[in-house]
RNA sequence: GUGGUUGUAGCUCAGUUGGUUAGAGCGCCUGAUUGUGGUUCAGGAGGUCGUCGGUUCGAGACCGAUCUUCCACCCCA
């Protein structure tokens, strides 16, 4: 116990069954992705650390994994900075490279990089790990997947459109119904700072108000306060506190509140068109809702901001997001390359499906037939049975080791095999093999042909 | 980064105000059953009580540090 080997905090090991269940996500999601017109690209799972660094504001900057340099790694650094123990000055020295935060920075790099070899607009996805040194809870952990779809090159809303559609797609997929497809548009919190005339709020005003339905009005006033807001702008845009209606109701009602703001007014039509869009073409199981509180954390998001809940009977934070960003390759000095992409989250939305009990039974081919092991001849027919087998498709399998038959069959029941075929000498000697059902229990005799048959049924 | 919480057998957990050799259920191994798993019965193995240090005649229990788990905040998938 004490001297056991572990594993770094909030990382995990798959079991089997786990890594099995994985895939089935994972399988969904490529599938629907590959049906929309995305091709499959890697990127490096650690980047240079001026890539990283900057893109995610100041909380995600702490959250990157440096990965310190090999060699005298502190020759580089001035012995002042570190008599002052000057972080801020030695990390860069000393780390130059860094674990990817999330893949779409590292998308924007890529598109920048291969800018004259990709045809635009350019639809990728990305299924891969990213790091964060964030403090483990429930769903977040310091090494999780991302499955993620971009667009970069088009200003088309249709893109906007079939995201949604997407989304719909691969919950219904996954069977798992009630998904709520949260949408907002950052020309619409903009607007509302406008408004109120603090746009250089505009930050804190989205993140106070983005936990309104967490902390309630009140809070989220008093947290506008303390950041310098002042009660007569927060007056202004009380409404949108206690918005009612459905979907057109509510954009009805905020052409009120937004009358005087141009980027306002654009936001809201291009929500329109997304509902409309979406209004003509319903979608499956999955629900898309207005809710103008939607802020995300994402610094470079322009347009569209999308938000995925799991439906209300589990408590999770968000299983999905994404929006536009008109200006995520300007940073690699690309311009006017408008992107709009949406992730899903592997890890969370696995708890839901365990939670809800939505994985299907048998979510991976396994062991089919496992022969029992009598010996060397009789090894030696089996293996040649095994061979035939494997080659029609069967997974099939020998019990490597001539242990007494009592451990052969209670390894087969313990893998929940579900034939077991006995093979010795009276078999051999008729070319039949002796087929048990571990379910029902019943056994046969029976020659390859009829083995195949029964055995792939 | 802030605050709280958890750690005893492979797993789930008991363990009294600090006092002999730290227990249970499940699982595992062996046998009853030399070509038959699940059920039953009998027997058995397995723990430096997360780690390091301290208090004490004596620590699984008390104190400190550290690692880990889970939770809230921050932030986020």
């Amino acid at each position: 116990m004490a001297q056991k080997p572990s594993i770094p905090k909030g990382t995990r090991d798959f079991s089997a069954q786990e890594v099995n269940k994985r895939h089935y996500i994972i399988n969904t999601i490529k599938n629907q992705f590959t049906k929309f017109g995305f091709q499959p690209i890697e990127t490096p799972s650690f980047e240079n650390y001026d890539t990283l660094m900057g893109k995610y504001g100041e909380e995600g900057d702490r959250l990157i994994f440096k990965i310190l340099n090999s060699g005298d790694f502190l020759k580089k650094v001035n012995p002042n900075d570190i008599k002052s123990e000057n972080t801020l000055a030695i990390t860069p020295k000393i780390a130059e490279k860094a674990l990817r935060y999330d893949l779409t920075v590292p998308f924007a790099r890529y598109v920048v990089q291969h800018q004259n070899e990709l045809d635009f607009p350019f639809k990728r996805y990305q299924i891969q790990p990213v790091w964060r040194a964030d403090r483990p809870q429930k769903g977040r952990f310091r090494e999780f997947y991302q499955c993620d779809a971009d667009v970069v090159g088009s200003q088309s809303l249709w893109q906007e459109v079939e995201f949604v559609q997407l989304y719909d797609e691969v919950f219904t997929q996954l069977k798992l119904e009630g998904v709520q497809i949260k949408i907002n548009n950052r020309k619409i919190l903009s607007g509302f700072a406008e408004i109120i005339g603090q746009s250089d709020k505009l930050i804190d005003f989205t993140v106070a108000l983005d936990k309104l339905d967490k902390i309630g009005e009140e809070a989220v006033i008093e947290e506008m306060k303390a950041k310098g807001i002042t009660a007569q702008a927060i007056d202004t845009i009380q409404p949108i506190f206690n918005l009612k209606g459905d979907f057109s109701e509510q954009i009805a009602s905020l052409k009120n509140i937004l009358l005087a703001s141009k980027s306002g007014l654009e936001g809201l039509q291009e929500l329109e068109f997304i509902q409309q869009a979406i209004e003509n073409m319903p979608l499956k199981t999955a629900k898309l809702t207005l809710d103008v509180t939607l802020a995300r954390g994402l610094n470079y998001y322009t347009g569209a901001i999308f938000e995925i809940a799991a439906p209300p009977q589990v408590k999770m934070g968000s299983i999905g997001g994404g929006g536009r960003y008109d200006d995520l390759t300007g940073i690699f000095g690309l311009k006017n390359m408008s992107g709009v992409g949406i992730s899903f989250g592997l890890d969370r939305i696995y708890l839901v499906l365990e939670e809800l009990k939505l994985f299907p039974k048998k979510t991976d081919a396994q062991t089919q037939v496992i022969f029992i092991n009598f010996g060397h001849q009789e090894a030696l027919y089996a293996m040649q049975a095994i061979r035939l087998l494997r080659d029609e498709g069967v997974a099939a399998e020998l019990y490597p080791d001539e242990a007494k038959m009592k451990k052969q069959m209670n390894y087969a029941n313990k893998r929940a095999i579900p034939f077991v075929v006995l093979a010795g000498s009276k078999e051999m000697q008729k070319e039949q093999f002796t087929l048990k059902n571990m379910m029902t229990g019943e056994q046969n005799n029976v020659n390859l042909q009829e083995l195949k048959k029964l055995v792939k049924a």
